[in-house]
DNA sequence: AAACAAATCAACCGCAAACTT
DNA sequence: GAAGTTTGCGGTTGATTTGTT
């Protein structure tokens, strides 16, 4: 699928902004609303694409956004929230008022060192946990099936899951008569393989069904449940943070 | 005070999803 | 349904600031 570049005139301006492209941009939003990007550094007056404008007012000029160091609430928020869905930045920055994904990523990247030091020392549970979030940005990026956070696996191994996979059972029977009698509980190991997941020897008929129950599971919740919204997601169903606490691996940080 | 290194963060780039025609 | 356009996202870069020798 073609695009056009969104910068292809050589003349437009890159770099730093000045004080009177900021109110020129402020001015405008302001006055009338952001629509069309593309159109607004025109309408501005602003020598600059579309795709800077945008990022400007979204990371810095937007009158909600919040600046100065991160407390200890929204430190401990960002752990928690990375160690569920990974590098969604947007996904985290939804959560934190004021806070700008750029920021938030700037920031776990600053300070990826002291992270890692104590990760290192964090972990045989941070290890299934993080593996199964941030396996969703590296899978996404190489192409593959987007992984599900690790709330999807939680809720899926909780009474919910298993309520739902008895309705699916018997919604499947009513469609598909005689049952297979072997079909009644799904292994525990079963739970976790997901579409895709063939670390399994015996990758079997049951452990397909759980994948494709999985499948459907997610289907459901992302639709139906609306645990993801917008893009990318944002969910406003999401537990508050002090109710991960269970799930949170980073607690000696405090 | 100068030179260098490290840390920080604003901004850019490319990709892909969402939207429009 | 296909093609084209716009928007949003995550990764990365590079300029600036701060700290150290």
């Amino acid at each position: 699928m073609g695009r056009t570049p969104c910068c292809d005139s050589k003349v437009l301006k890159k770099g730093p902004w000045t004080p009177d492209e900021d109110k020129l941009l402020v001015d405008y939003v302001q006055a009338n609303g952001s629509g069309n990007w593309r159109l607004l550094p025109k309408l501005a007056g602003l020598n600059r694409c579309g795709k800077s404008c945008r990022l400007r007012w979204t990371n810095y000029l937007r009158p909600d956004i919040k600046r100065g160091p991160f407390t200890p609430e929204e430190h401990k928020s960002i752990l928690q929230l990375h160690a569920i869905v990974g590098n969604k930045w947007s996904m985290i920055a939804a959560q934190l008022p004021g806070r700008t994904d750029n920021e938030i990523k700037n920031y776990w990247n600053t300070n990826a060192e002291a992270r890692l030091s104590l990760l290192s020392g964090a972990t045989s549970v941070a290890t299934a946990s993080v593996a199964a979030s941030s396996s969703s940005s590296s899978t996404a990026a190489a192409g593959g099936a987007e992984a599900p956070p690790d709330i999807y696996l939680r809720l899926w191994n909780s009474e919910v899951g298993d309520s739902f996979r008895k309705s699916a059972r018997s919604a499947a029977r009513e469609d598909q008569e005689p049952a297979n009698a072997s079909d009644e509980a799904a292994p525990v190991s079963a739970t976790f393989a997901r579409p895709g997941d063939d670390s399994s020897a015996a990758s079997n008929v049951t452990a397909a069904a759980a994948a494709d129950e999985y499948q459907v599971f997610l289907d459901l919740a992302a639709e139906d449940f609306e645990l993801f919204h917008g893009r990318h997601g944002g969910f406003p169903l999401f537990p508050a943070v002090d109710m991960l606490g269970e799930t949170s691996l980073y607690t000696a940080f405090d």
